[in-house]
DNA sequence: ATTATCTATAGATCTATAGATAATGC
DNA sequence: ATTATCTATAGATCTATAGATAATGC
C-alpha cells in the first residue's frame, strides 16, 4: 500500500508539471523507480491514475483545512477558512499547478477528469453558498452568484500567480476582494445612488 | 494566403477541444484537408502553429473590442468594456476553451504558450491599473491589485462556466462582482467601523 | 521559378497486455 | 497462494524531414 502512495505522489508531480495529456504513465514510473507495467499493476490504466490521483489529494487537502480550521456554518470562520487557504497555497505551488491546470483541461473532450471537477465546484458552490444565506446579509438568489464568484476569484488568481510569482501577490489580492465582499456586499447597503 | 487562415481556424478550434499537448499536427490537417506535411509547409512546427493561432486570435479578438466599445481613457467606459466582453464571450465557448485550456496549460514546463501568457496577463493588468489610478478613487497601490482581481474573475468565472454552463450565470456573476468593485472600493468608503 | 502539396518514412513515444519471475504472507 | 514486478512486445500515434510532383505566377 505504501507503493500505491508513492505512484499517486509521482504522477501527481507530473500531471502538475506537464498537464494529464501531457504527462505519461514511463515518467511516472521512471520517478518512483518502477517500470511501466509496474506502475499499471497497481491501476489498470492511466486514467484510473488520474482519478485516483485526484481523490486522495482532494480528500486529504480537505481534510488538512478541516483541521486547521473548522467549518462552524458562520460566514466569519468560512471568509477565513477561505483566506487561510489562498495563505497555505502560496507555499505550494505545486498543489497549486496540480488543480489549476487539471482544472482547465478536464474542460476539454472526453477529459476523464471532468466529472470530478464538475461535483468538486459544484459542492463547494453550495458549501459557500449554504454559509452566504445562514448569515443572511444577502438575497438567496445572490448567495450561488456570490459562492461562484469567489471561487473564481481563487482560481483566476492562481494562473496569473503561476505564470509570474513576483508581480502578483495572490494573498493581497484575495484580501482586498474580501474587503469589497464585506464593504461592498455584507454591509447594508448605503443607499445606492 | 488563404490557406494559412484555414489552418490556424482548424488549430484554434482543435486546441480548444483537447489542448496543445492534446491536439495533433494531423488532427489538424484532417480538419483543412490536407496531409500532416502539408500543414509544416506553412508552419515550420506545431509550436510556431500554436503562436500563430494566439497572436492572430488575439489581435482579432482586441480589433473586435476595439471597434465596438473604443478605449478613453474612462474607468466607466473600462468597466462597460468588460461587461461586454463577458456578454460576447457567453456566446462563443470555443473562443473562452481556448484561452482558458491554452491558459492554464502555459504553466507547464517548456510550454510554447508560456511567454505570450505572462506577457498579455502584464498588459491586461496594466492597462486596466492605469484605468483605475485615472479614476482616482484607488490608491495607486490598490489599482494593480484590482485589475489582478478583475481579471482573475473573468477567468475562474470561464472554468466554472465551461464544465456547467446551465449552473453558472457568467454574466450575472460579472454584474454582482461590478457593483461590489463600484459601492465596496469606488465609492468614498461609508465610515469602516 | 516559386509555391503548395503529397508520399514515404525515420525515429520517438505511448498505452496496455501477456507471460515469466521474484518476493511475501500464511 | 498471492502479490509485486519485470521483460518483451503489439499496435497506435506523433513530429518532422527528404525528395518527388503538381499548381501558380511571371
Amino acid at each position: 500500500m505504501e507503493r500505491r502512495a508513492q505512484i499517486v505522489q509521482a504522477a501527481f508531480e507530473l500531471f502538475a508539471e506537464r498537464g494529464f495529456r501531457g504527462a505519461s504513465l514511463g515518467q511516472v514510473a521512471a520517478r518512483v523507480g518502477l517500470t511501466n507495467a509496474g506502475v499499471l499493476h497497481h491501476f489498470a490504466s492511466k486514467e484510473e491514475l488520474l482519478i485516483s490521483v485526484l481523490a486522495e489529494r482532494d480528500r486529504e487537502d480537505e481534510a488538512a483545512v478541516e483541521q486547521a480550521l473548522p467549518r462552524d456554518g458562520s460566514l466569519h470562520t468560512a471568509l477565513e477558512r477561505s483566506r487561510a487557504v489562498v495563505a497555505h497555497n502560496v507555499g505550494q505551488p505545486g498543489l497549486v499547478q496540480a488543480f489549476t491546470v487539471l482544472a482547465a483541461e478536464s474542460v476539454t473532450e472526453d477529459h476523464p477528469a471532468q466529472q470530478f471537477f464538475r461535483e468538486r465546484y459544484a459542492r463547494f458552490r453550495a458549501r459557500i453558498a449554504a454559509d452566504l444565506e445562514r448569515d443572511g446579509h444577502l438575497a438567496t438568489q445572490e448567495t450561488v452568484l456570490a459562492a461562484t464568484l469567489m471561487l473564481a476569484v481563487m482560481d483566476g488568481l492562481q494562473v496569473q500567480w503561476l505564470l509570474a510569482p513576483d508581480e502578483v501577490d495572490m494573498e493581497a489580492t484575495f484580501t482586498l476582494f474580501e474587503r469589497m465582499l464585506e464593504d461592498g456586499l455584507l454591509q447594508p447597503r448605503p443607499s445606492t445612488p
